[in-house]
Formats: structure tokens, C-alpha cells, sequence
DNA sequence: TGCATATTTCAAGAATTCATGTACTGACAA
DNA sequence: TTGTCAGTACATGAATTCTTGAAATATGCA
């Protein structure tokens, strides 16, 4: 990922609500939620929500399909992923004292996964 | 974290100079760097860096110290550490799929660099 | 076809961000 | 103290972001 999508992305990500949304996507999973439901529980109005999904889509954070009358949108789980190896490799280079914690927290419950 | 601090962050990280300004940072270290070698190898005015450090350090994401005629700046990296496992634990909630890409990278490097 | 529902597009205005120039503050040295 | 350098604060204006309401588009159903 370069610079510019990464700015693209932090850009997008940094609003109460496109966070929230993006949150709650997360939790949805792959089926993801319609537009319309979306826009109920952030409690934003239609045009305001095409607004923020568009920027949300553009910085490759989530993706769109039509669903009959609906549109449905659910994370891009390859964007998110992306984004936080660009922060952990290429800005933060790996270096443990600033990535390390969730590193660490994440190996020790992959070992106890794995085994 | 809570979300507004995250977003706060995300901002912050959402300018090329300001993106730029903080890998070179976490380049240089602990030592850091002084507002005006910063403003030189990013290439912008003094008062438009002070801009961008303001940002940065409201953030969380820097720390500054006066050191004789000029103040130094580094990365906070209790603040980047909270950021990335925000990303990974609250928002990700921790799901391989999303944020397990840079965790098994890191496994991996991990078991290379322990042995 | 005609109508209702779901969503996006568009236009207008308010609010925010950002760059630039100027003025100010703090630290050092003669 | 005076001058100089490093950096910040402030004011201004341009550009961008965001919200809102109205209009347009797409789908499904009677």
C-alpha cells in the first residue's frame, strides 16, 4: 500500500461516523448490512450516509453489491487488512515497541489457538 | 481507546505531510528530530510544520521537549501503540480475517528472530 | 403501466482544514 | 542589553468537507 491509499484510508476512517459504520460492518461480517439499516442505527439521513459509504468504498474499505431493491454493504476485508500492514510494516517497520503490544497479545492467542 | 480519540488519531495520520512527517519520525527514534530539521526534509514552511505538529501531538502520536533554542519532536509510542490496538482488539475485534495478515507475519518473523 | 420503496445525485450553504505572511516569544551569545 | 536564530501564535483567504432538502434513478409489485 502507498502513502497516498493509506491517507486515503486514515481520511476515511476519521469521523465519528464512517468509524462507526466501518465498526459495525465489522461485526456484521460477509453478509454485511443494507443501506437503509445502516443509516437507522447511525442515526444519519440517506444522502448523508451515500456520502460517507462513497468515501468509505473509495478508500477501499468496504464493498457494495445490489441486493433487489437494496444495496448491501460489508467490509473489504483485503482493504482493512492492507491498512494495517502498511502500519505495522511500513510505517511503524516492524519495530516491536510500536507495534508489539497487539503483536504480542495476537502470538500469544494464535499459540494458544494453534495448539 | 475510545472512538473519538481513534478518530482524532485517523486525522491526524490523514495528510501526506503529516503521514510523512511521522515515518520519518518513527525513523529517527526516541531522539526525534527539531521542528526545523522536520520542516527541511519534508519540505514546508515553519509555521505550516508547527500547524501539522499541533495536530500530531493533540493526537496523541507525538511528543515534544524544548531542547535549548530548538524543540524536539518524536514519536509517542504509548500513543501509536493504542492506536494500532484499537484497530486490531476494539474495532477488528481481533478477527484473523481482517487483522490476522500482519500478525502472522509477524508470528513468523517472530519465530525466525527467537531462534 | 403506474406506484411505492430504496438509494444516489445534485445544489446550496455552513463549518472546517490548510497554506501563507506577519508578528510575537524564548534562548543563546556578543 | 542588543541582535539573531528557532519556533509558535495569529489573521486572512482559498479549498475542502459535510449536512440538508429536492430531484433523479433503479427495482419490485399490483
Amino acid at each position: 500500500m502507498e502513502q497516498t491509499d493509506a491517507v486515503k484510508a486514515f481520511a476515511a476512517l476519521a469521523h465519528e461516523h464512517r468509524l462507526a459504520i466501518f465498526r459495525r460492518l465489522v461485526v456484521e461480517g460477509p453478509s454485511g448490512l443494507a443501506a437503509g439499516e445502516i443509516a437507522k442505527c447511525i442515526g444519519i439521513a440517506a444522502p448523508s450516509l451515500s456520502f460517507h459509504m462513497k468515501e468509505l468504498d473509495r478508500a477501499g474499505l468496504v464493498r457494495s453489491w445490489r441486493d433487489g431493491r437494496f444495496v448491501r454493504y460489508s467490509v473489504d476485508i483485503e482493504g482493512m487488512r492492507k491498512l494495517l500492514s502498511f502500519l505495522t510494516e511500513e510505517c511503524c517497520q516492524r519495530r516491536p515497541e510500536l507495534c508489539g503490544a497487539g503483536v504480542a497479545t495476537a502470538l500469544r492467542r494464535q499459540k494458544v489457538t494453534d495448539q
